[in-house]
DNA sequence: TCTACTTGACCGCTTCT
DNA sequence: AGAAGCGGTCAAGTAGA
């Protein structure tokens, strides 16, 4: 695929706001009658911002991982580090794959793992069936759409096994849908996704409460009685900056990848 | 005390040289 | 073929009910 690494994408995009803020520097100064000084210093401050972003994605591209032995691949041969893994596609057995606005699904999942993914802004989180212990070998990965940041890309691994556990619990009371919920280490994310499938409708999924925040306390209490385990459900939404929203909305490379190597500790100083 | 979540560590697969 | 990176899973620690 011959698609532009977010380091060259960075570059060539900060490089046309070069050009174009000095530009507009050269017309501020051509201008009659004569613009304010103030203007023309917002121009050079802009172009000197450009400067600095492209000094610091030029200097993060040099050093980042190994294999970087081609000189022009800052801007000619994407890094493979750079690029959205397509690695392991793990789990060759028949899945299936689906985008939701929801992750609910009507089955019951026990959140194993949380993992930063390379090239991605949003963690993937990984779920089992909570009736695993009798033998379902359900997986499903979680994560959110880069395209639809309230959308999630839902992953199914394996085939339910507990069908008849399941069909059983929804005489229960059905759960509260949503949890806030709390701590979490992934920056990005405002709060960890805790869906462990609740029986959740449609109508309901929409009354979804979705959060932004920074740091929501855990709250785990409202809990629904199930043979194996609770099910509650939680829906969060990242913080996502405008920029973030941007690049999002843009591009099918990961904005962390831009941030490393923009190095914003840098360009702060 | 029990249950579920978080997160660091490990394993094994994939890719690159 | 070996090295390195990465995704997926495990399991100890922790927090809430």
């Amino acid at each position: 695929m011959a698609l532009a690494t977010p380091t060259a994408v960075v570059l060539e995009l900060m490089t046309m706001g070069q050009q174009s803020a000095a530009h507009l520097g050269d017309l501020l100064r051509a201008a009659s009658p004569p613009v304010r000084a103030e203007h023309q210093a917002l121009a050079a401050e802009i172009l000197r911002c450009c400067d600095r972003v492209i000094a610091a994605v030029s200097a993060g591209a040099s050093d980042k991982k190994r294999k970087m032995t081609d000189p022009g691949a800052t801007t000619c041969h994407p890094p493979a580090a750079a690029m959205p893994s397509k690695r392991r596609v793990r789990g060759a057995e028949a899945h299936r794959e689906v985008h939701a606005d929801t992750t609910a699904d009507g089955f019951v999942w026990r959140k194993y793992g949380q993992k930063d993914i390379n090239g991605s802004n949003h963690p993937r989180l990984y779920y089992r069936c909570a009736f695993r212990g009798e033998g379902c070998a359900a997986t499903r990965r979680v994560q959110r759409s880069q395209e639809e940041p309230a959308a999630f890309v839902i992953a199914y691994y394996g085939e339910h096994t507990c069908g008849a556990a399941f069909s059983q619990q929804r005489a229960e009371p059905q759960p509260p849908t949503v949890v806030d919920s709390g701590s979490n280490a992934w920056g990005v994310f405002g709060a960890v996704d805790r869906n462990r499938g609740s029986p959740l409708m449609p109508s309901l999924a929409a009354e979804h409460d979705v959060r932004r925040h920074g740091e929501a306390p855990r709250d785990t209490s409202q809990r629904w009685s199930s043979p194996s385990s609770s099910s509650s459900y939680s829906e969060v939404e990242l913080g996502a900056s405008p920029v973030e929203g941007f690049l999002d909305g843009n591009f099918d490379w990961e904005w962390e990848t831009v941030v490393n190597s923009l190095r914003f500790g840098d360009l702060l100083h």
